[in-house]
DNA sequence: TTGCTCCTCACGTCACGTGAGGTGGC
DNA sequence: TTGCTCCTCACGTCACGTGAGGTGGC
């Protein structure tokens, strides 16, 4: 990486470069107390290359749902807290907790993601569908899917494909009483 | 689950036990049209048992970090496709676009929580501590960490701990120039 | 000097939260 | 009738996005 430096400092495009993120979101954070920076005499920004660390961990951790207080709470624990000792127990609990909720985000996640997937697999089988065996008014209870379907399949597919419209072009579908104009 | 029912309708109330969000996040959704609702003779919101799986599955799409827009434009995009052809494979390569983010998203928050775990496991170390081996300029240098350190545990206590100033109770630090109030 | 980047207002937006004041329904 | 829940404004908030108009620095 071709991180441009202004002496030891990082610039705001160092910043943007080693996080992904916008420079508005940069400039917010600083201005929130996130993120420390010095400035050039041109009044431009000039960041110390840990704060780049700084500010991954926080995009981390808003990734998992923290809020900006929770993530300033949660780094200043320790300059705030009366003492070594007090702060090593808080900052411990502290992460404790942080810990369990990002379990179970990640156990939300996992199964979406499942459901996702199963979605897909029965996708699939409505892709080779030919009408056969499908009665007139929709998917509901066409025979070749499992009984058992998945949310995400159940809404997208379906729940929006009802309201007694024929579903799949198929020839003898399409002839049927329900016909529709199609494109 | 004890749910009220008003003849086979539910209540907003059956809609906040079953889901765990607010009143206001389930009469926004219907605001925005995500959520179906038919009204009692009193205004109040009757909603079908499956604007409740409805509603789940919404949330977790949100939880992952999709945009409400996002979100209708996946619910709808059957009843809003060229023919059932079309919608299946536009349905398809939506999802699965939308399992590639949702990967992304799980890989970041795991690598987030084995973060969170090892600094966890530094601070027990820290826990320990006697200031023995630890220099009076803080803990960077302490022999008793690895020196390959969890970013979250150079972010939360090594950074937080600098400044010159002591880091445990210990006496023979508390005799030093460097002495703080201690409360 | 030219380009690209940076700066600060300042208003907008998304997804809700939070009262305020009034009504429904067992 | 009493309590609890529901209703609709309407303004607030969090974490930024989006120009508008002007400056810095290789």
């Amino acid at each position: 990486m071709a991180t441009k430096r202004t002496g030891k400092h990082l610039t705001l495009k160092d910043m943007i470069q080693g996080s992904g993120c916008t420079p508005r979101t940069v400039r917010y954070y600083e201005r929130q107390g996130l993120l420390n920076a010095s400035r050039s005499s041109g009044g431009h920004r000039l960041f110390d290359p840990e704060e780049l660390d700084r500010l991954n961990f926080i995009i981390s951790l808003r990734e998992a749902g923290w809020s900006l207080e929770e993530i300033t709470a949660l780094l200043s624990i320790r300059s705030r807290a009366n003492g070594d000792r007090d702060a090593c127990r808080e900052l411990n609990a502290e992460i404790s907790t942080h810990i369990e909720r990002l379990q179970q985000k990640i156990a939300i996640l996992s199964k979406l993601q499942e459901n996702l997937q199963e979605t897909r697999r029965f996708l699939t089988i409505c892709s080779e569908c030919t009408g056969d065996g499908r009665p007139a008014l929709g998917c509901e209870t066409c025979d070749r899917l499992p009984e058992v379907q998945p949310t995400g399949f159940r809404l997208t597919w379906i729940a929006e494909g009802r309201a007694g419209k024929p579903t799949f072009d198929d020839p003898a579908i399409a002839r049927g009483a329900l016909a529709e104009p199609k494109s």
